[in-house]
Formats: structure tokens, C-alpha cells, sequence
DNA sequence: TATTCATATGAACATATATTCATATTTTAA
DNA sequence: TTAAAATATGAATATATGTTCATATGAATA
């Protein structure tokens, strides 16, 4: 492993080869760290991080989300599409209204380990 | 509650009052919010996501870090800067090298809710 | 069928953000 | 104390992204 092979870091030789076979031998492939930022990239917007805590609590039309945010009907549009495509979020049609839904539990647990996260580190009241 | 009064929405009233007020009711915080997606919004890259991962499966020095990347030390180091502040990640110095290593446990318990939606989303090799 | 309501979407714009480049800081070795 | 190594940081730049505006689509009602 390694055996011999001068790997240039700095300048120099790599400072700690052992651990970079390990991790290098245990990390995700390229395609899902991606595709797992973008997950992530989804909760980390105050606008959608409202949408899905608010679905988290119940179901809700556009027009329900629109006004409990009180911002335009195409933001809210907007954001909801990139929630539907990620599937983080479902919907229903129902006559005019389309209602939305959280996809599954692990929205919620995301959430709810971010929050628990926040509460140890500060104590500020969430 | 809400008792005669005529919300104006699309023009027209409220769809669901109800839902509404029963949202407003328990919604976090707008500091909450806010900060929480600050939190979020540190997983939604790939390379902070690499770097977490990869601390999760061992301490690394930034050199170390800078090579298993195949990125600049300073881009490493601006985002380890990010990562420090949120108290994602925590460090020691060690003479010359300055080790990082996850903050806690809820990084790890955040990314791995995260494969496991996209596990069960698409049966796509995760 | 024509109109209205609810939602969706494309283009444009303004802001946020990741990386680079140059340089500063801190620690060790000479 | 000088030089070199590891890390940190400010400014600049290029790209990504959220919102607005105008408009399209699809369902219900007159």
C-alpha cells in the first residue's frame, strides 16, 4: 500500500499517507456526494427551510404557502419545483389546488437532528 | 380565531384558515430559521461534503485534506475557516499541522439520514 | 365556450458564494 | 535570528442561485 510511491503534497512528501489510503479506500463515490449536496444544498435556504418545516406540520396548496410566507406565488412556485424534482416534497391535485406533502420521515429527521445540533452547541433558546 | 377576518390572498380570501393558523402556531422561529439553514447550507457542497465524510472516518491535517482533494490549500482553508465557525468541525495544533477532526456526532447522524433518503429514492448503487 | 382562479415556468437581474492569487501568520529547524 | 513549512486570510473573479415580472397552462364555473 503506497510502497514507495513519493506522493508530492506542499511540496513535499504527504504528511499522514496511512490515513489518506483509509480514507481514500472508504470515501463515497464522486456521483453521490454530488447528488447528496444537492440534497442538502435544498435545506440550506430559509425560504424552503420554511416550506418543509411548515409541510412537516401539515399538508398545504400554494396559495396556503404563499400567504403563510408572504411572498409571491411564482417564489413560492419556483421553490417547490426544485422540492418536487429532489423529491424531498409530494403533491396532490385537488380542483384548482395542488397540495403538498413532505416525501418522507428522514425531511423530518434531518430537521430535527439540525435543531438538536443548534440546542447543544449554544444555548439560545431553540 | 381568525374570526371574521377576511385575509386577502390571490386576490381572493384564504384557502384553509384553518391550516394556517395552526402553522403560524407552531412555526419556528425566524432566527431559527434563519440560522438553522446557515447550518444546512454547509453540507449542500460537495467539497465540504467530502471534507465531513471524510473527517467522519478519521482527523486530518490540512495538508492531508488539500491532497486527498486534489484541491489549493487555501480553498481548503477558506472552507475549513466556514466549517470552524458553525462548529461543524474542531481542531488541535500539533506542532506545524493543525488537525481537524467533526465537531460531533449529529454530522455524522445528518449525512447518514441523507444516503439513506436517497437509498430508498432511487435504487441507484448508494 | 369563455372566463376566472390556482399554479407553473422562462428570462432577467441582483446577490451570494467557491476558488484563485497574493500575502500574512505561526511554528519548527538551521 | 533567519529560513522554511503549514496554515490562514483579504481581495478579486467567475459562477450559482433566489426573486421578480410577464406569461403560460390547466381546472372549474358561468
Amino acid at each position: 500500500m503506497g510502497f514507495d510511491e513519493n506522493i508530492e503534497m506542499c511540496g513535499e512528501l504527504v504528511v499522514h499517507e496511512d490515513t489518506l489510503e483509509n480514507i481514500r479506500a472508504n470515501m463515497l463515490k464522486d456521483h453521490i456526494v454530488n447528488d447528496l449536496a444537492e440534497f442538502f444544498k435544498l435545506f440550506g435556504d430559509a425560504t424552503r427551510l420554511r416550506i418543509l418545516y411548515a409541510l412537516s406540520l401539515s399538508e398545504m396548496c400554494v396559495c396556503d404557502i404563499s400567504e403563510f410566507l408572504d411572498m409571491s406565488q411564482s417564489a413560492v412556485s419556483h421553490q417547490l419545483k426544485v422540492l418536487r424534482q429532489c423529491r424531498l416534497v409530494k403533491y396532490r391535485r385537488e380542483g384548482r389546488n395542488v397540495f403538498y406533502s413532505l416525501d418522507d420521515e428522514h425531511i423530518q429527521q434531518i430537521i430535527h437532528i439540525g435543531l438538536e445540533h443548534m440546542n447543544e452547541r449554544q444555548a439560545d433558546g431553540y
